[in-house]
RNA sequence: GGCGCUUUCGUCUAGCGGUUAGGACGCGGCCCUCUCACGGCUGAAACACGGGUUCGAUUCCCGUAGGCGCUACCA
């Protein structure tokens, strides 16, 4: 029988959601959304150390920027609730129980000490069908041994009896079957002593049986205990509907080796968070993508072509276009480098997709705080419009149109070298002359006349604009003169053409 | 160390037995042009290695090497 679609993406809140764990989501919506299904936001906070305030807040809002919306989560609510495991502790008990009363799993009162000198003392010791006969646990202890070390308050912890020697298979819609023997697995912990929660692998069993998950869609660092969870849905009697399993390709550093992590962002100067984050202990700032002036959609965007693609050359594509377009038959097997300048690049594109008056309104800010608020909107619409070609993100707009607001103090000595020769501050002069008589000052019929003198007087025409240029803008670059002249306006052009005349120094 | 996954230009990737090995980012050149960008055109740039299978391997299989992951009472 064919069931409905059900995906999980399932954070554990232990800081600020990863970047790698961002595509991971948006893997499971994009496969959820192409298929009918539905996606579900699980909290995985059963480790009690590590949970960090805050996380699940950023977590929400990382996912509201980003435009992926989840069907069911402890914010949306749903049928198969509650959506955080702190708050699950009862029905995990349950089934620990029933496995412990078939005889597949077993109490064991080792400490962590004890554990440890395990470890140092034999080489690659593992807790498994080989040494577990020489562990404190039920298996070793008689019953009412057992019995009363309970009473007395013992700790113990839960473990999953492995079966030595089986063949594990694990099936996976990205990578195939993955066959392992049990004998490499150990007798992994199911229910903890130290927080009483269950580990893990136990929940993630558990919740994602009883919310009726049909794909878990996740990344490839769980490929090595995916023969584990098999057997545990083997051992609940639950194979029939056991999810299919997706491993997706890792995000890996872009120089260097190993994943993605926090640290390469630091280092790099690139965002590995969606959102900037605070520790709330350290005081530790990490800059977002949000606050780094990018667009969601262009993070959308440049997140699903890592470790995926389309099957055709289109690379821009929005998140419908992305629903539609997506499988995991395209799907990559191996580590995608995390190219940062790539991503640049799919920003400019989304910004060039904005109207301009969307564009200047995002400018406004940055202009205020530049001390132009004051701006009229059309003017700066208008400046967006000549100068968004050349910029990656939104406050690359001051540095690319300054001049429109300020006159330049200073002239860049290179261009001032190569273009205000001997005797360009007398053309300049004769410039001003010319646009002073020029009534219609638009960019349409004040350019003819200006080229018209440099033509009518023999003059070379670059050496002038570029003086020219220079006494407005301050160096030799930005779009075309006559267009920032047009904005500018005749009183401020001939004032800028003569603060250069005074302040240009010719080489 | 053990186990598993993986391997096409510097990077992201297309390719699913026969291709001049394609695209994109980045880099170079040309065009456009008053400049710098944008844009258009274009150039350099890859099948890790060794065995098989096959008439024929980038493609299938096996090794080797490299890369990555896991190896906790963390997820």
């Amino acid at each position: 029988m064919e069931r409905k679609v059900r995906v999980r993406f399932a954070p554990s809140p232990t800081g600020p959601l990863h970047i790698g764990g961002v595509r991971t989501a948006l893997f499971n919506y994009l496969y959820a959304k192409r298929n009918g299904g539905e996606i579900i936001l699980r909290i995985e906070d059963t480790d009690s150390n590590r949970f960090v305030p805050g996380a699940e807040d950023y977590i929400n809002e990382a996912f509201a920027w980003l435009g992926i919306k989840f069907d069911e989560g402890v914010r949306e609510g749903g049928a198969y609730g509650p959506y955080r495991q702190s708050e699950r502790r009862d029905i995990y008990r349950d089934y620990v129980k029933r496995l412990l009363d078939a005889g597949k799993a077993y109490i064991a009162f080792d400490t962590p000490q004890e554990l440890e000198a395990k470890r140092s003392e034999i080489p690659n010791f593992q807790y498994d069908a080989k040494t577990r006969g020489g562990m404190r646990n039920s298996l070793t202890l008689s019953a009412d041994e057992v019995k009363s070390l309970i009473d007395s308050g013992e700790k113990y912890v839960v473990r999953f009896l492995v079966e030595p020697d089986c063949k594990v298979v694990v099936n996976d819609l990205v990578r195939g079957e993955v066959t392992v023997n049990s004998s490499v697995l150990d007798d992994k912990v199911l229910y903890k002593s130290a927080d009483d929660l269950p580990t893990y692998h136990l929940a993630n069993i558990v919740d994602d049986h009883l919310m009726k998950i049909t794909h878990v869609i996740r990344g490839e660092e769980w490929l090595p205990s995916a023969p584990l969870h098999v057997l545990l849905y083997e051992a609940f009697g639950w194979t029939d509907t056991m999810p299919q399993f997706v491993h997706l390709p890792l995000l890996l550093k872009p120089d260097g080796k190993g994943k993605l992590s926090k640290r390469d962002g630091d280092r790099l100067g690139f965002p590995v968070f969606p959102l900037e984050w605070k520790d709330p202990k350290t005081g530790e700032i990490s800059s977002g993508y949000r606050e780094s002036g990018y667009l969601p959609e262009a993070v959308i965007n440049f997140l699903a072509l890592l470790g995926w693609n389309p099957g055709t050359d289109k690379e821009i594509m929005s998140m419908d276009e992305l629903i539609s377009q997506f499988s995991f038959g395209h799907c990559s097997k191996s580590g995608a480098k995390f190219d940062f300048e790539k991503g640049k690049w799919f920003n400019h594109k989304y910004l060039q997709e904005l109207p301009d008056d969307k564009l200047a309104e995002m400018y406004m800010p940055l202009l205020s705080a530049h001390g132009h608020g004051d701006a009229d909107p059309a003017m700066v619409t208008r400046v967006v419009s000549l100068v968004k070609g050349r910029i990656n993100f939104v406050r690359d707009l001051w540095e690319q149109s300054k001049f429109f607001f300020e006159a330049p103090t200073e002239y860049a000595e290179k261009d001032v070298r190569k273009r205000w020769k001997d005797g360009m501050p007398q053309i300049m002069e004769e410039l001003i002359g010319v646009l002073d008589g020029i009534s219609d000052f638009s960019s349409a019929a004040s350019e003819p006349i200006v080229l018209g003198w440099i033509a009518e007087k023999g003059y070379h025409l670059g050496n002038v604009m570029n003086a020219f240029r220079l006494t407005v803008v301050g160096e030799c670059k930005g779009p075309h003169m006559f267009d920032i002249t047009e904005i500018l306006g005749k009183a401020e052009t001939i004032r800028r053409i003569r603060k250069g005349i005074e302040e240009i120094k010719s080489c």
